[in-house]
DNA sequence: GTGAAAGCGCTAACAA
DNA sequence: TTGTTAGCGCTTTCAC
């Protein structure tokens, strides 16, 4: 048996099909006699009815889809703004289409043409780079989107993210309280904002200390990934042995730096001490516990689609970014230093 | 200005929409003749036309669309799975739509009948439950559908995962070879058929090794979360303070019995050993780095998209079940017993 | 090999 | 308040 479509409805009903519409569009349902509203839902209702998405979204122009594209949902930093934006977009009766990237440029285009195809009506990118020719493109031809955690240079779109300034403060200051000079960073790769505003602030704020930045004492990964950190480590110590304390771009990074440290004798917290950034899921659990910068994460996410779908409501809204607030979790990856170091 | 349509690139080669349409779609691109392919090509081009995802919907029935229900992407075996899946149904021109039910049914079932708005093609739920009324109602209304992970009790339909029970046979074994002899389970709930299939394999193995297993010694946690790890640990302190082992239900338990029996003096792995189940990503960060069951993730989740995409190819290819090979990895969390364990 | 024509299920402008 | 009508963009059967 196929599905029970409007017409099958209308009949049963013993109305027109645009009656039934009327009856069943929760926007058009006031235009409609009480009695044949009753009629047309108990119909609806006995039949089983569900409106056909392919055919109202031919019809309307609108999918209510929102494409959500990230670099991947493996890292648990996007799983969970994936998350809480989708919590939002689902209770407003949208459906998230959420693609990864990769971190693949191509992909990502490729995957923004088959968003295109379902006919979102908005974007999510979690995915841009400081350059990124696509979302720019995207953004000049008047697509409504939000970026969320990552920025586009130079892009005026609405932008949803931690204070990453307020974040590296938080832990410089910890550190300095703690009695460190010889502070490095780690930042990810400079093709992507965070690790920009992240370097900025770490700069920024040893200054603001008058403590200076040894030189080599900022080693850049390749990739936000444990990986990266541990042959950031093994730089690290190349140039700058007598550092006491490092602050991370990320909490993965952090991960692979104390093992790469580990490797060369440097254990954390004794000889080092280990900073992240995101409080990611078991931070808590690791060998030592991390220390790090607790971002609301599904928050983030949450934020972004609430933008997102008040610039769709609203042509003239002018969505503004957002900014939210990060704060420290002092765990067992960072001491004092040693009185001998 | 608006999207092309086939309309407009059938004007521009000069050709009726029905030819163009004809031209554009690969299967039947041969009723075409080379120079009216190569016309329709050329404009589609150059009008950088996309085909319009809800008409061909509304026209054909068919959505290219498969509907994947998880209890949470956040739960990084669920993010792998998941992103194998979507790799070959993407590779395949398909769509994912992935929806979490957070463990609700009712959740669960809201997704479905989103998911079959959307006209999905079809399903892979790894969302099961030993007793599953949702998946077992469409099922026997022949909704397309593979299982992953998680069974459902009696029912018929093609399902991957991992062959639980030589996975926890090598766990077993494991801790037998290092002279354990005492030795605890920690199921996840027993209404999930991971759990249900890991207790019978361990009481099983356990035999099979002439081994009693002491009373009080299997715990069932709540949940498969690290939460209810630490509880279960409460429970089993309680209940058999003598065990030297425990094999638990997943890797997030093993973290939470770690933690919960730490709390009581008992050191992993030093006091007790503990195997995980999964080796979910970081595993071997943790302290101690899990000794655990590797189980192939991205495979599961790749194989039940393939035979997903194989039974709707084929009417009548009878889809098999599918049985992936773990293995264990040995870390830090076993070793020998104490001597006067 | 190509064109004509119908229609998938729905909404919205207009008429009554 | 309800019905009429047209058509969103596409595929597919049927003629030619």
């Amino acid at each position: 048996m196929a599905a029970a479509t409007l017409q099958d409805v209308a009949d049963k009903a013993g109305v027109h099909v645009a009656t039934a519409s009327r009856a069943l569009n929760p926007a058009t349902r006031d235009k409609v006699s009480p009695r044949t509203l009753r009629r047309v839902l108990a119909a609806a209702e006995k039949l089983n009815y569900r409106s056909n998405t392919a055919a109202r979204m031919l019809r309307t122009r609108r999918s209510q889809v929102i494409g959500i594209l990230v670099p991947d949902i493996l890292n648990p930093l996007y799983a969970a703004v994936v998350r809480g934006a989708e919590q939002v977009l689902t209770a407003h009766g949208y459906t998230s289409l959420i693609l990864n990237t990769d971190n693949d440029p191509e992909i990502a285009a490729r995957h923004f043409r088959v968003l295109q195809d379902w006919q979102a009506d908005g974007f999510i990118f979690g995915n841009a780079y400081v350059e990124d020719p696509l979302i720019t493109a995207a953004a000049e031809a008047g697509v409504p989107m939000v970026l969320m955690l990552r920025s586009v240079a130079g892009l005026s779109v609405p932008f949803v993210n931690v204070d990453e300034r307020l974040g590296i403060r938080l832990a410089v200051d910890h550190l300095v309280g703690l009695g460190h000079t010889r502070i490095g960073h780690v930042p990810g790769p400079p093709t992507i904002s965070t690790a920009v505003a992240r370097l900025e602030a770490f700069q920024e704020t040893m200054a603001a200390h008058g403590i200076e930045v040894p030189p080599g004492a900022v080693v850049a990964a390749r990739d936000y990934t444990a990986e990266a950190g541990e042959e950031a480590a093994e730089r690290l110590v190349a140039t700058d042995p007598a550092l006491t304390a490092v602050v991370a771009g990320n909490d993965l990074l952090a991960l692979g730096l104390i093992s790469g440290l580990a490797r060369h004798g440097r254990q954390c917290p004794r000889d080092v001490s280990v900073v992240g950034f995101n409080d990611m899921p078991l931070a808590d659990r690791f060998a030592p516990p991390l220390t790090t910068i607790r971002t609301p994460q599904r928050e983030v996410g949450a934020e972004a689609a609430r933008t997102l779908l008040r610039g769709l409501a609203d042509d003239d809204a002018v969505a503004r970014s957002i900014e939210l607030t990060p704060q420290i979790v002092v765990r067992g990856s960072t001491t004092a230093p040693r009185a001998d170091g």
